[in-house]
DNA sequence: ACTAAAATAGTAATAGTTACTGAAATATTT
DNA sequence: AAATATTTCAGTAACTATTACTATTTTAGT
């Protein structure tokens, strides 16, 4: 129960911290193996999950069928580039009326909500004109 | 290239369009199986990814790592019971302004935005009372 | 140090989905 | 309506992302 240091996790950790982008299992996965060259992916998997569930990252989805890392833990929305790929943080808000959006027919409980929005990012977009 | 007829897909269409809810891939399977009993998986899976390009149906992701299928093409958005995972039609609101909700800094190129708003829905919340 | 709890590496299993293959259904041409 | 071409099919295998399992190693409290 009690949680126990491990140099794996902190090294997951740190290396989410200097990231602006979202990596996946995977890429975390690679990257920490430059450090911990054996490191098994399980156990990237089992501390992303903990880091999660101790709200120290944020599990983003975007809908491309993989999961993303976010140590950004702050309410904020994301902009998917369909190009690319890449998944980019949004500037923060005013916080979006969920409930309000909802309308007043809506009859269930409202306790969060996931929006992303959908694009080419501003460098798929320099690399279109320049081809 | 050019299009034949399948019954496999006239009944996965038909299927779908009385769905209110958002059957997943397998649901369509179990429940078309029940007129064609030797369907097989591929096919439905097939069909749908057909159907979702034609635009005669949508994909929808949701963050439960499960693709569902919605025959309600217009544009509007869901709401996911983290209860009962079931996923609901919102009423269509004043088209949300992606553009405007990036903010005037933003330098890619909006074309769409995916909102799931997220609770608990009506049938959970009278469940959780009585019990 | 000793011991109990937690975490690890490595591997196996799972879920959802996609790809492959020879046979069957559909459409087109004669 | 028979022959031919093309699409779709059922069935199965393969693939990807993730989770579970197990024996061993780390950590931390006594």
């Amino acid at each position: 129960m009690a949680l126990k240091y491990s140099k794996q996790r902190a090294i997951i950790m740190d290396f989410l911290k200097d990231r602006k982008d979202h990596p996946t299992a995977d890429v975390v996965y690679t990257n920490v193996r430059k450090i911990l060259p054996n490191i098994s992916l399980g156990t990237v998997y089992r501390n992303l999950m903990l880091l999660t569930e101790l709200g120290e990252i944020k599990k983003i989805q975007v809908g491309d069928g993989v999961d993303h890392f976010d140590s950004t833990t702050g309410e904020h929305d994301h902009f998917v580039c369909t190009e690319c790929g890449g998944v980019f943080d949004l500037p923060v808000r005013e916080a979006f009326d969920a409930a309000r959006y909802a309308g007043p027919d809506f009859d269930g409980e409202i306790t969060g909500y996931t929006l992303n929005l959908r694009g080419v990012c501003a460098g798929c977009l320099a690399k279109e004109h320049t081809a």
